[in-house]
DNA sequence: AGGCTCATGTAACCGGTTACATGATTAT
DNA sequence: ATAATCATGTAACCGGTTACATGAGCCT
């Protein structure tokens, strides 16, 4: 129900093909909405049969034709619309999951060695999404937009960015500290070991 | 993908009932993998197709019968194969999807105080799983096991749930700071307001 | 009489994944 | 040559959601 949803807010920025918006997505909303390719133009079809985007084809000659995506006032609608939706029970999470979490819950059969592999190695990968974020932050931060417009969307942009910067922090933390919780586990065979 | 090994995890537990398992999900995982009742149903049958689980009727007077569910080997192996998978790419988030951190991204026309109030909002939901988290994790800290392997089923626990109660704050924490900055963004006009 | 807990399912739908398929132009 | 960028799609599948459907026993 979103993905269609960020076609349609970046297609309010100005028109563009589904190539152009599969880079969009992958390198803003990648990490908390990671699209693919054939994804986006599946959805394209589709919003455009409902009415919401329009095409325009564009023949090129140096480069292959492409189809321009517009938005239709009924897709500004339903934007607006959507945006202002929100669910109010604690659903913000309903959509969470996290298969990884699955296993370190159920990995008490496990040896405590493998499951701190697990988590430095998750430790790793957080670091290097933590970089990356930092190098968007960085870029958004430095690079000032001169129009109102722009600087405000800059400015959701490095909301979400920071989010995410957090996030994975927080993970980070979260995993060195399991790691060290582990290896006193470890190191302390508990009180009565007959 | 990952409902099915939550089954199996269970299972691995103790033989248990749709139901029972429903219950399970809810009270400890629900966070970070929420769980349609009809669809552990669902995924029982299939898991039961493939011989991952077996089945019995019990048969009772004072309340409705039920159908009692245990791992087969072929399920304990699976379960065991799927707890040693890991995924290299950072792939960990490749699942993460939010739909509320899309609205954000794209609130750049939506009104500062509008923005200001999702937020809050957001806040106090974390809040609130918060609180719920805790509560999970103060029970696990006081009342330890005595066998070893519940107490390591119970680390595996705390741990996820520290997770949570990590995430919760982090985000908590990045709502609080995110109205701020956008309560000095809408007292500051900007430098050139013709 | 009404609500809670126990208990198990079906059917329609859909958003998304995986894998496959194609092909032009430009730069190295 | 060959890799990268530009560019667009189809088909099979599947995990999960929403909504619906049922019904016994117990407690107040």
């Amino acid at each position: 129900m979103s993905l269609s949803h960020g076609i349609l807010g970046f297609l309010s920025y100005e028109p563009m093909t589904g190539y152009d918006l599969a880079k969009f997505f992958s390198s803003s909303v990648n990490f908390f909405w990671h699209a693919q390719t054939s994804q986006i133009y599946l959805e394209l079809g589709k919003l455009e049969k409902n009415g919401m985007v329009s095409s325009e084809q564009i023949l090129q000659t140096e480069k292959p034709n492409k189809k321009l995506y517009s938005l239709t006032p009924a897709g500004k609608e339903e934007l607006q619309r959507w945006l202002k939706e929100n669910k109010d029970t604690p659903d913000a999470f309903k959509d969470y999951k996290s298969a990884f979490l699955m296993q370190i819950f159920f990995s008490g059969d496990t040896s405590e060695t493998e499951t701190m592999e697990r988590l430095q190695k998750f430790s790793s990968q957080c670091q290097e999404i933590f970089q990356q974020l930092d190098g968007i932050a960085n870029q958004l931060q430095s690079t000032p937009e001169k129009d109102p417009v722009s600087a405000r969307r800059a400015a959701c942009w490095a909301l979400t960015a920071d989010f995410g910067k957090r996030y994975m922090e927080m993970c980070t933390q979260w995993a060195q500290d399991g790691i060290r919780t582990l290896r006193q586990l470890q190191e302390t065979p508990g009180p009565d070991q007959t």
